[in-house]
DNA sequence: TGGGGTTTTGCGAATGTTTCGCAAATCCTG
DNA sequence: CAGGATTTGCGAAACATTCGCAAAACCCCA
């Protein structure tokens, strides 16, 4: 109950992520492994995905429908996303204060802020 | 096709929602109100989430496991929200810089941050 | 106050996503 | 290469959410 095996389903998702840094959804990488030939199983995406979302190497994120859907990125640093509305592109972005993130997007990455969620968690006073 | 007619469902979907501000779910808000005699199909709780949600009274927000939960919460003026991982109370935030916001979390609400999210979104260099 | 047109509800069925069980196929190791 | 451990595929659940439609509730005003 420790191994890994490298196989041929694993292999064809991990390529398939990295070779498209944006958030999708199982299905989507499903449909485009059927496309190119690596016939996965849908069950075994969601596998596979769960796992390497546990393993630390994949980010998952639950879409405004709902989906959730999955990204390679490594946590070396803790830092937030940026997330082109048109296109799916992701830019990391350091944490830091508010203002240095607005002009550091424009000004840095070319990013046009025009939204942000933020979401924060902890212990309640009451909950103290 | 304007009108909105105040009945029993709506009123008691309401009630509910303004004696427990937290985030809920359909099924969660559909099962109390079963509980307290005020028993409404759930697919007229998700209705009526969905119209409260369109005019702007509620907010709703997809938990970590992709349930989509809502609670009672007026924009006037734009804010974010600290959720307690235990008890689910929430706490409105205004939108200010990160270091404040921490401190003011802290020894405004006495609310023990111990982590945050933030999604940006806008138009990418390539998309612009 | 009651009738009738408009809006909403409830129900069950349809969708769509994610999970599960289990036998068959694949992998690793020695 | 064989044997045991692990992973896959498949179809069947399990859920959340949406829809169509006929029946019920609501509002308005004659
Ligand atoms: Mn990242
Ligand atoms: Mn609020
Ligand atoms: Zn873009
Ligand atoms: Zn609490």
């Amino acid at each position: 109950m420790r191994a890994d095996y490298a196989t041929r389903p694993r292999g064809a998702i991990e390529r398939l992520l990295e070779s498209d840094r944006r958030y999708l959804s199982a299905t989507q990488i499903h449909t485009r492994l059927d496309v190119e030939q690596a016939r996965v199983s849908l069950a075994t995406v969601y596998r596979t995905l769960e796992r390497l979302h546990t393993k630390g190497t994949v980010s998952a994120r639950v879409d405004e429908r709902g989906e959730t859907t999955y990204m390679l990125c490594e946590p070396e640093h803790h830092h937030h996303h940026a997330i082109c509305r048109i296109c799916g592109r992701v830019e990391d972005v350091p944490c830091r204060a508010l203002d240095e993130f607005a002009s550091a997007l424009q000004q840095r990455y070319g990013f046009e802020l025009d939204g942000h969620a933020m979401e924060f968690s902890g212990v309640c006073n009451t909950c103290r």
